[in-house]
DNA sequence: GTGATATTTAGATGATTATCTTATCATCTA
DNA sequence: TAGATGATAAGATAATCATCTAAATATCAC
């Protein structure tokens, strides 16, 4: 839970969330709708992979990206046990 | 929101919302759940108030603390939006 | 295999952060 | 007012983090 936390503090990494929220997308989708670096953008992904927030599915030349709902779920809970 | 998710990503600070989800607490009565110093503890609280998840209100020579449910209610919405 | 494209990894740097100790501020009691 | 207690602020330090450039890995097309 830790890490989930610490992922989803970072205002880049939600806006990942919520750019898979509509779709699925290669890493270089992503990278586009920001304008840092590849190599950022990289390093959200593999911290949003670490937590399990998306899964990675290499696709031939490409990686695609989507979200984990599951662990979506599992933050609202806490929260919802916090503020209940 | 952007401070909201940042002051729940530490643990510690989590670990007071669920204190303050109990019952309201001094700052002192919050501290002694804790083994790092008065000044760590009162640090955080100060994150927690400016990202105004908690409410803190004087009463004579104390501080007492409470949870601010609507700040979490908001973030429950976000993420809700999110993963649905 | 060679070259091109997609993505990640490595290493470095500057900024932020959690914690500590010490000092300061606010309130109470006598 | 003086001393005691509750709480925060200031200043220092070590660790973590976001970002960068450059290098490495993986796949595809030829």
């Amino acid at each position: 839970m830790d890490a989930t936390f610490k992922a989803l503090s970072d205002p880049s990494r939600r806006k990942i969330l919520a750019l898979l929220r509509e779709e699925d997308l290669t890493a270089g989708e992503i990278a586009a709708h920001f304008a840092t670096s590849w190599a950022s953008v990289s390093h959200h992904l593999g911290v949003l992979r670490e937590a399990e927030l998306v899964v990675a599915e290499r696709e031939g030349q490409f990686i695609r990206y989507s979200l984990n709902t599951t662990v979506l779920q599992d933050v609202l809970q806490h929260l919802m046990e916090l503020s209940s």
